[in-house]
DNA sequence: CGTGAAATAGCAACGTG
DNA sequence: CACGTTGCTATTTCACG
């Protein structure tokens, strides 16, 4: 049941026009992705059968990408997380990062700054897996050195909010 | 069905002792967090309702947090992410930034080296909206500047992983 | 870890704008 | 003609033995 293409989005369209029910089935699964239809139609407005053919439609458009447990990290015994900045120099903007997504203590690989800066995020049992993690970072081509924020705890993470964007002002703007 | 409590975890003791089963349970539902108990049992080598018990004890050890769905955010209308990084002093470490949970652009809140630096993972519709919320940043006490890291494409964006932690070596060392 | 009752998912046909 | 609703059947959930 699950596709092999998982890593690939081609989402040749923007997969536009997600209406109040889609944001509304969207934010419930946020909250809950194991959810019934029943209850996020009665939640929404909506039949069970109607809500599963949305969802059905948000997940081919590429809107929904799938659903995932969230898993306290200290409990899988990883309590050590940091924020890895990556100078680098010619990275070819592409291939070449890939291969840190087979650490399991990278969850994530952003480009900052027109591909000469790399943005990680690495989660690891302690400080001294944290050293050997970035140890193997120096032995990539083109790598030139590392920063790193070390995080001393985490206030709020929480996945894409699905609502619509706030419209501000929410504070008053200071009078200079 | 929802907890009022959701913010808070209170975890008392790291709630130790997550054996393969837990951790095969955990990965199985971090790729699909709608798996049937029956797919999850006979993945990892259960029966289903062995699958069902071990999932509400992790649920009860705060292991298993929840579930959520993966929603991709230029869908949503908020393609623009950016890592904030904010300088305060006197920030005391803990109520005033709560105060940023309100905004649903904030994804993330993490405080760095301590209490003095915090890490935002903010995501807006475009750089307008990334600077109005900016704007609003400086109204709250204590903060002396900030410095944003625009993020121009994502490599990688995943839930934590519950595998176990990778035992290296896995690339050489340079001969020096 | 099996079993059974209650609830759910998923599909087809139908009705409505 | 697209979309939501209803009714039905196989599957799943979940408490119990």
């Amino acid at each position: 049941m699950n596709s092999k293409t998982e890593d690939v989005q081609l989402n040749d369209r923007p997969a536009r026009s997600l209406d109040a029910f889609d944001r509304k089935i969207l934010g419930a699964l946020t909250e809950d992705a194991r959810l019934t239809y029943a209850e996020i139609g009665q939640a929404v407005g909506l039949s069970a059968p109607a809500v599963h053919e949305r969802v059905k439609r948000l997940k081919a458009a590429g809107a929904l990408i799938g659903t995932a447990a969230r898993i306290d990290a200290t409990s899988v015994g990883k309590p050590f997380l940091a924020f890895v900045h990556v100078d680098a120099d010619g990275w070819g903007k592409s291939q070449r990062m890939m291969k840190l997504k087979a650490f399991p203590e990278v969850e994530e690989i952003h480009s900052v700054a027109g591909d000469t800066c790399v943005v990680l995020k690495v989660r690891t049992a302690n400080a001294q897996a944290m050293e050997q993690f970035l140890s193997q970072l120096y032995v990539l081509p083109g790598v030139r050195g590392t920063r790193s924020f070390v995080v001393l705890s985490t206030y709020l993470e929480r996945p894409v909010q699905a609502g619509i964007t706030t419209n501000w002002p929410l504070i008053p703007l200071p009078p200079e």
